[in-house]
DNA sequence: ACCCCGATCGTA
DNA sequence: ACGATCGGGGTT
């Protein structure tokens, strides 16, 4: 079990969206493994970081390694892990976890996940590489590498064909 | 101050 | 297939 350091947050965004897939999450009480991921980068106009930097999406111009969580459709939050060098806006989406501890449990969809994993706003910008930050959040690779397909990204409006989700 | 829309979810 | 629900960002 070997903690993922800044150097594999500062890969291109959609290696880190493939390599994530079989990675184990660690907040809080919970467990769980990496089940489904969509790749955001700053040249994607499916991106919120592609129009420029706002107060809402600033957290995607920090350096790979620092989470970014927004609120969508008033209700729900999105998990997302910051990728590659500051001011190049780039993420990394989570939409599917299996948690494993404290109970087994399967969450499919970025709104579940972060409603039931209590991750809300508290958590943007958080760096979650830094040594001191690591007991709140942290991913391992735990030598997992589990088969994952590529499909087209869910309930976006623009670039909507590329292939950039992956999942089990 | 106003308007519009959104990386969703649950139900039908 | 569709409505709920509301903050943020752009525009006036």
């Amino acid at each position: 079990m070997k903690k993922l350091e800044r150097k594999f947050f500062l890969q291109n965004t959609d290696e880190v969206a493939k390599q994530l897939i079989g990675k184990l999450i660690v907040i809080g009480k919970f467990k769980a493994i990496i089940t489904e991921t969509e790749s955001y980068h700053g040249d994607d106009p499916a991106s919120h970081g592609s129009r420029g930097k706002t107060k809402g999406n600033e957290a995607m111009f920090l350096r790979g390694g620092h989470l970014y969580v927004y609120l969508i459709y008033g209700m729900y939050f999105c998990l997302n892990v910051v990728t590659e060098s500051s001011d190049y806006p780039a993420a990394v989406l989570i939409r599917g976890v299996k948690v494993i501890e404290p109970e087994k449990k399967l969450l499919d969809g970025p709104g579940k996940l972060c409603r039931y994993l209590a991750i809300d706003k508290k958590f943007d910008r958080f760096d979650f590489c830094a040594q001191k930050n690591s007991k709140k959040f942290s991913i391992f690779d735990i030598g997992l590498k589990p088969e994952f397909c590529a499909t087209k990204r869910i309930g976006i409006s623009k670039n909507k064909n590329a292939l950039l989700r992956f999942l089990i």
